[in-house]
DNA sequence: ACCTAAGCGTAACGAACGTTACGGTTCGGA
DNA sequence: TCCGAACCGTAACGTTCGTTACGCTTAGGT
């Protein structure tokens, strides 16, 4: 499995590029049930070349979450001058942006071909959380330290603290969208529901207490 | 599609509940690749009555999430005399029991299967969510707001100030799970996270500060 | 101009699996 | 005792789909 692309580093070439995005689209339109036949169909190439680049089916899913997950990008912040203000708009991006970004047809899609694949002992699911949650976890991280060292937020472990942020403005919004939930609509209250939770962050883990707004 | 069983009511008979728990344990043990023809086998019955008993296949799997969901019992806590203690109390006890509810590998099973399914339009994702995250809530929220009537807690909107308290005590349990995240290991610490997001919750919530102890 | 490699389109093979059909057996009631 | 319904074990059918193979076209290098 997997002959053409090693498992590390190597780049698809920009036609091979098109013919992941092909997948994404694919998961996103029928999940799970992407044929190979579909693939080659929607992207103009044959099943052979297919099977050359990837190796297999399992490869061909491996290389698009790779793929995807390769293009989430976050906004690096600036750690040295760092004050309430600042420390708060950082945090509520974070959530804001990790919030759109589940939320998406495609971050769906993927999640859930993940989900399925972890069943047997599929890599799928480890790679989506190596570049999601715990991806998340890493950039955010320094940030909670660093609001420590300006004496901004107090807790011992920012492991700890992180994941009290993240369920803090992640609650219940992915396994909805997973189950297939359609009574939610995150996209309309993201930047309330990242404000908020970051409220309720600050309640918790703040050093000098937020003045004058109460967590509604 | 499920002709035998009708979508509501209906309870199976012992020997179909026996079926069914075959089907849970091939959940748990391969996931969504479970046949036709391996059900029958585990589970000493022709094929011929899997499909008089639940018609086809999607309605064998929509017997067996209601099955298992059917079995997922609350314990009714008394809210005529609510103090501080017992709300406490009871705020552990539901946190505790829904983390060991979704670590347990029938769960996670369920879960992935629904997921799967959920990618079409079917509805055995609505179902667990009815039957899990739902249900939680409606049990919760009385106990919520009868801890509000006795001055315990001050909040605007039970459905927020449950959906708060449920990511305190979810967090990214769930989502690492279902993905097959192996280096978490909930069974232990259970008790810890749940006392300590309750703690949290009253630190958000609460209407009279605990008293003395540090949210760690 | 020729050769080779890459790639497209299509056809075909084979396994897995949902679904149906059939003959034999058990068991409760008339 | 006899009948019929329910059920078991197994075989068979048809579809889907992953995988492989083949013929043809195109482009770049010598």
């Amino acid at each position: 499995m997997n002959v053409a692309l090693p498992v590390s580093s190597t780049e698809p070439t920009a036609r091979q590029q098109a013919v992941l995005d092909v997948v994404l689209a694919l998961f996103a339109e029928q999940g799970d049930r992407v044929t190979m036949d579909a693939v080659a169909r929607r992207a103009s190439c044959s099943k052979e070349t297919l099977y050359k680049w990837f190796g297999d089916r399992e490869g061909m899913l491996n290389a698009t979450v790779r793929w995807q997950a390769s293009r989430v990008g976050f906004t690096p912040v600036d750690l040295a001058r760092l004050d309430l203000v600042s420390l708060r708009r950082c945090l509520e991006e974070f959530a804001a942006n990790w919030l759109s970004v589940i939320s998406s047809p495609t971050s769906i899609a993927l999640n859930r071909v993940a989900i399925g694949q972890a069943a047997g002992g599929a890599p799928l699911g480890i790679i989506v959380l190596e570049n999601g949650r715990f991806a998340l976890g890493k950039r955010l991280k320094p940030v909670l330290e660093a609001g420590r060292d300006a004496g901004l937020l107090a807790f011992e472990d920012s492991e700890t603290a992180f994941r009290t942020f993240f369920g803090l403005f992640a609650r219940d919004v992915q396994i909805r969208l997973l189950l297939g939930d359609r009574t939610i609509q995150p996209s309309l209250r993201i930047k309330e529901e990242a404000a908020h939770a970051t409220q309720q962050f600050l309640a918790l883990h703040g050093a000098t207490p937020p003045s004058g707004v109460a967590s509604a």
